[in-house]
RNA sequence: UUUCCUAUGGUGCAAGGGUAACACGUCAGAUUCUGGCUCUGAAGAUCGUGGUUCGAAUCCAUGUAGGAAAACCA
C-alpha cells in the first residue's frame, strides 16, 4: 500500500467524473498556437494533460490552434512537436483547428439560421464603443436585427470573398448588457486574406479563438479541456456555443499558469528577445523555452520532476528558480560523469617533481553511481593548471585551499604544499610553486597527512582547450514583469560570460554534442549543439551548490 | 464603480470540522579525496473582524488585499 498522495483539484474532478460514470474514457488535448516555441510554462500544461491520461487511462491529442494565419508558421509546428517528444510524451492524434474549418463554417450557418448570429458592418471603433466597459453596459449594433436569411446571404458572400478585409464580421447574438464582456456579442468570424500555413488560400474568413477552440474540443470528444486562468471569463461563452450548437459537452477547467523568477514567460516577450537579437535564438540556453533548457543541458526528467513538484492550483504563483535548479542538480548528480576543467587558470609548478616525468592517475567517473561509473585515466605532471580562485595570498578564515604554506590535495593525485608564488608587474598572481608528498598518492596514501581541501587541476602539457559559456539568470530582478518600464531594461548584463580558453582534461576530447558532465567543484556542463572535436564548446547548465562564503 | 477568480512559513503546495504535513530555500552541525552528494537539527505560516461549534485553515457573514475581464490575438 503506497502512501496516499493528495490530489490536485483537476484530479479530483476527474476521479469524480470517472466514479460517477459520467465518462468511461478520459480525453484531453494540448492545444498550442504555432506562433512561437514552447516554454517551461507549456511544459507544465503538457505534463498536466498528458500526465492525466497516463494516470487515469484515455488519451491526449495534440491540436494546433491555428486560426490566425498572420502569426503562425510551420517552423513552430515542427519545434513544438520536437519539444513534446523530447519531454517523452506521445499524442494519440495530431490535429489542427484548421482541419475543422469546414465544420466550423457549418456551425456558424447553424447559429445564423437559429437567429443567434448576425453579420455586422460596424467598424472596429464602433464595435469597441458598442462593447461598453466593465462598469457600463454595451449597446446593440444597428445591424443586430438582420433576418437569418439576410445574414446567411451576407455570410456566404463573406466567405466567397465579395467583401474587403475588415469590412464585416460575424457576431454571436447574445447580450450586450452581460456583466461578462466576453458575452457582449463576440465576433466569431473575421475577413482576413492571409495565406494559411496549412489551408493555403482556401479561406478568406477565419474563426476567432472562441468559435474554434471549444468546438474543436467537442468534435474530438475532449472530456476535460484544461487551460489557464485567463480563459475563466471565456468559459461562459464556451458553454453557450456548445449548448446552442447541441454538440458534445466538453468542459473547460482552468489552472494557474507557471511564473518563474528571473525570467519572462510570455511568447510575445520571448519573441522580442529573439527578434532584437538580445539572445541567440529561441533555443538560447538562457531562454525559458524547452529548447533553451535542452541546449543548456537540462534533462527531460528534470523538467518533469519540476512540473510534478510545483503542483496544480488556481492561485497566481511565482516559482523560485532555485527549485528548477534543484531538480536538474538532483538528476545530473546521479548521471553525469565527473571530469576536471580549469576555467580561470593559473600555473602550479611542483618544484620537487622529477623534471619531464609524467604519471597516469585513475579517477572514478561518478561517486554517486553504483559502479562508480567506471574509471578514466588522467595524465599528471609537474606543471599544472589550477583555478585562480583556489589560491589566496592572504587566506580568509576557514580557508581550506591553497595559500602560502598551506597544503591541499590535488584531486585523484598528490598532496601539495605551497612554497612560494609569483606575481606579475600588475600584482596579479601568475604562478604558485609547490612541493608534493610522493607518498600521498591517491589510492595508496601512506603520508599520514590529512588535508581539509581538495582542488581540481589539469596537466598543462596534456590539457585540451575548450570554450566554456557560463550562463546565469537572464534577468537581474526576480519578476521583470512586475517592474516599471520596459522589461528589457532588467536584462542581466552578466547572463553570459564566455571563457575562450578553458583547460580540460584529455578524456573530454571529442565529447559529443548534448553530452553532460560535472566539472568537479564548478558545476554541470553540456556540450553545445555547435561543438566540434576541433572546437569544443561547453554550456554551463547550473553551478554546484556552494556553501563557501567569505 | 461592475463581474469573476484567489488568499496557509521566504517560495510552492497539502490538511475537505479534531496534533497545520511535505518540498525547495535559509541557518547550524556531522561526514567528505568535489566547501558537491549524504546525514542530523533549527527557525519560520492559516489576510482582518465577527459568528456557528466542545472544537474552525476548513462552515457562515463582512471587510481587506492581489489577479483577471475592453483585441477583427490565442
Amino acid at each position: 500500500m503506497s502512501e496516499e498522495k493528495s490530489l490536485n483539484f483537476i484530479e479530483e474532478i476527474i476521479e469524480n467524473d470517472l466514479k460517477s460514470g459520467k465518462y468511461q474514457t478520459l480525453v484531453t488535448r494540448f492545444p498550442p498556437e504555432p506562433n512561437g516555441y514552447l516554454h517551461i510554462g507549456h511544459a507544465k500544461a503538457i505534463c498536466l494533460n498528458f500526465g492525466l491520461t497516463k494516470k487515469y487511462g484515455g488519451y491526449t491529442n495534440l491540436r494546433f490552434d491555428d486560426t490566425n494565419p498572420v502569426t503562425e508558421k510551420t517552423e513552430y509546428v515542427n519545434s513544438q512537436q520536437e519539444d513534446i517528444k523530447w519531454l517523452g510524451f506521445e499524442w494519440k492524434n495530431e490535429l489542427h483547428a484548421s482541419d475543422y474549418f469546414d465544420e466550423l463554417y457549418g456551425f456558424a450557418l447553424r447559429l445564423i439560421d437559429k437567429g443567434l448570429a448576425y453579420v455586422d458592418e460596424s467598424t472596429s471603433e464602433e464595435l469597441a464603443k458598442q462593447k461598453g466597459t466593465p462598469t457600463t453596459v454595451g449597446t446593440n449594433s444597428p445591424f443586430r436585427d438582420r433576418s437569418p436569411g439576410e445574414n446567411r446571404d451576407l455570410f456566404e458572400r463573406m466567405r466567397a470573398g465579395e467583401f474587403a478585409d475588415g469590412s464585416m464580421t460575424l457576431r454571436a447574438k447574445i447580450d450586450m448588457a452581460s456583466p461578462n464582456m466576453i458575452m457582449r456579442d463576440p465576433i466569431i468570424y473575421r475577413i482576413k486574406r492571409e495565406h494559411h500555413h496549412r489551408t493555403g488560400d482556401k479561406w478568406c474568413i477565419y474563426p476567432m479563438y472562441d468559435f474554434a477552440h471549444g468546438q474543436s474540443d467537442s468534435i474530438e470528444n475532449i472530456t476535460h479541456s484544461i487551460c489557464t486562468l485567463e480563459y475563466v471569463p471565456h468559459r461562459e461563452l464556451y458553454d453557450w456555443f456548445i449548448e446552442k450548437l447541441e454538440i458534445f459537452p466538453s468542459k473547460q477547467y482552468e489552472f494557474a499558469r507557471l511564473n518563474l523568477t528571473y525570467t519572462v514567460m510570455s511568447k510575445r516577450k520571448l519573441l522580442q528577445l529573439v527578434n532584437e537579437n538580445l539572445v541567440d535564438g529561441w533555443d538560447d540556453p538562457r531562454m525559458p523555452t524547452i529548447s533553451g533548457f535542452r541546449r543548456r543541458g537540462y534533462t527531460p526528467e528534470s523538467i518533469l520532476e519540476f512540473c510534478d513538484r510545483i503542483g496544480i492550483a488556481k492561485r497566481e504563483n511565482l516559482i523560485e528558480l532555485s527549485l528548477l535548479e534543484f531538480c536538474i542538480r538532483e538528476d545530473l548528480n546521479k548521471s553525469a560523469n565527473r571530469v576536471m576543467a580549469v576555467l580561470d587558470p593559473i600555473k602550479l609548478t611542483i618544484n620537487n617533481y622529477p623534471e619531464g616525468q609524467t604519471e597516469v592517475m585513475t579517477g572514478e567517473n561518478n561517486p554517486e553511481a553504483e559502479d562508480k561509473g567506471g574509471t578514466r585515466e588522467i595524465p599528471f605532471s609537474g606543471s599544472l593548471w589550477i583555478e585562480r580562485e583556489d589560491f589566496m595570498e592572504e587566506p580568509a578564515k576557514k580557508w581550506f585551499r591553497l595559500a602560502p604554506g598551506a597544503m591541499v590535495r590535488l584531486k585523484h593525485a598528490y598532496i601539495v604544499k605551497c612554497e612560494d608564488f609569483v606575481k606579475d608587474a600588475n600584482g596579479h598572481i601568475t604562478e604558485v610553486i609547490c612541493s608534493y608528498l610522493p607518498e600521498s598518492k591517491s589510492g595508496n596514501d601512506t603520508s599520514g597527512v590529512n588535508v581539509k581541501g581538495t582542488i581540481h587541476w589539469v596537466s598543462a602539457a596534456h590539457a585540451q582547450i575548450a570554450e566554456v559559456r557560463l550562463y546565469d539568470r537572464l534577468f537581474s530582478v526576480p519578476s521583470p514583469d512586475a517592474e516599471e518600464g520596459d522589461f528589457k531594461d532588467y536584462l542581466n548584463p552578466a547572463s553570459l560570460e564566455v571563457v575562450e580558453t578553458a583547460y580540460i582534461e584529455p578524456a573530454l576530447a571529442g565529447a559529443a554534442p548534448g553530452s553532460r558532465f560535472q566539472f568537479i567543484r564548478k558545476g554541470y556542463f553540456a556540450v553545445d549543439k555547435n561543438s566540434t572535436p576541433e572546437k569544443l564548446i561547453f554550456n554551463r547548465t547550473v553551478t554546484l551548490k556552494d556553501s563557501w562564503k567569505k
